[in-house]
DNA sequence: CGGGGCAAGTTCTCTGAAGACGCTAACCCC
DNA sequence: GGGGTTAGCGTCTTCAGAGAACTTGCCCCG
């Protein structure tokens, strides 16, 4: 073959992400700026759509931006950075978890003030992680000593859960997955994604919390053995840490 | 609510990245097993290549599965090994997972900036944990194109690895650990604590944050079997979120 | 003036095709 | 048998085109 010396050079779309990025870096383009689309990076540089379209995922997938359909790609500046940790958990295990964050949460239990459950429209997030357009909704409020620490929306598909006398109900421990388990859906892995934030002013209100105060933001998923997403649940927690376990081999 | 009119259907691309998950998460496809590659995909869903390397983005994407250039796809478990007959996450894979933290800015190397290594006196909270009054402390900085995104302080008791030519030096991934082993305080667990908070103005200066920012702060101690702490390592993410994955017993 | 509907603009999904590049194993020559 | 070469396979990048799905703003009508 002809040997040309291969100046390995970076693909057009890692470049033009570069240069994306460094408008979103540098403050050219700020938080919630309309990044520009696809039909004008395909114009600027002169490159196919595919193309195009690459670039900005590669910025949507380090968390600088979110696409709005039909409208654009947006710039996101609470850039997630993520790490994965590993850790096994069994059923039990999950519910002695579940106890231990109860604990931290200041170290009393806690009681749940209100649960309220109704289908609804899926928002864009849930709709993209669980695939789905509507969803049954369980929102949570729990409350320490009179004092809300966290708040919790569970979202399931609701073609799978359709039906259901009552919407999966809190059974204790582990209730909602092994009622899950019970529709042959049974939960076997989840991820979570935990994210500092602000709390929005309705958050804060309904937390309690002073202003100025950041919260971590939960996002689970939890799928079953077959990898199908069942649930999605969203959470915020005030203040509280979240106290994780590892063990090495022995 | 208005009618549905549109069924909404999964696309193709997410059916099949469904049906690959859990092929995955049941255990027919495992750890180290190659996907079906982009041709055989082609072939079997009669769709285009572009459709079928969309399928498998979604697993890489998801932190499943990792290409390899001319070889395939392959699943990356964050699964414990079942070789070792244990549920626990060896050495390597915490290494390992590391090195998808590293890889995970932006998809870029990161590099270090700056170790600082000395012995200083133990502020209140690392005494509590260490249950000593001096400690060697390494600082670090990592860098990502010249931006940094996180800070670390490693903190060791002095009695520990006191003479220690030089003290705890780097040693690529899992080294640290593997040192502490050689002076007989091998980890054998570790705890990690995650917080959100805002950073102080010094700490915001030094990861180029914009004011308002909040982090999430990880504290994490490594303990031996015997429970003797002998690590405490403080970590500032930016903007992080923080990406778990758990697997339930089978 | 308010509301409904339309049209333009945008992202999303998919098809089909082609060359470049990396890896591996079979092959050939010594 | 050992070592280098090569062919084939697989992923990676890019092109061109097209229809579906969704958002938004504008226009028209009542």
């Amino acid at each position: 073959m002809t040997e040309s010396p291969v100046h390995h050079e970076l693909p057009i779309y890692r470049r033009i992400a570069d240069r994306l990025r460094g408008r979103i870096l540098s403050g050219d383009l700020r938080d919630g700026d309309r990044l520009p689309g696809e039909n004008a990076l395909m114009a600027e540089y002169g490159v196919a759509r595919a193309t195009a379209r690459q670039a900005l995922a590669v910025l949507i997938n380090e968390g600088l931006a979110v696409p709005r359909r039909g409208s654009g790609v947006y710039v996101r500046l609470f850039r997630p950075i993520r790490r994965h940790g590993s850790r096994r958990l069994s059923r039990e295990q999950w519910a002695e978890g579940r106890a231990i964050w109860d604990a931290d949460t200041h170290g009393r239990a806690y009681t749940v003030d209100q649960v309220e459950i109704r289908r609804e429209p899926a928002d864009e997030e849930v709709a993209r992680v669980l695939g789905t357009g509507e969803v049954w909704v369980r929102r949570r409020r729990y409350l320490v000593d009179g004092r809300p620490v966290q708040l919790a929306g569970s979202h399931f598909p609701a073609e799978l859960v359709e039906g259901t006398a009552v919407v999966l109900p809190d059974t204790g421990p582990g209730g909602v997955y092994a009622r899950l388990g019970d529709l042959g859906h049974s939960p076997a892995h989840f991820t979570e994604e935990l994210r500092a934030r602000m709390p929005h002013p309705r958050e804060a209100e309904l937390l309690g919390l002073p202003a100025g105060t950041p919260v971590i933001a939960i996002a689970r998923t939890a799928y079953t053995a077959e990898g199908r997403p069942v649930e999605h649940n969203e959470m915020i927690l005030d203040a509280a840490s979240y106290v994780l376990q590892y063990d090495f081999d022995a």
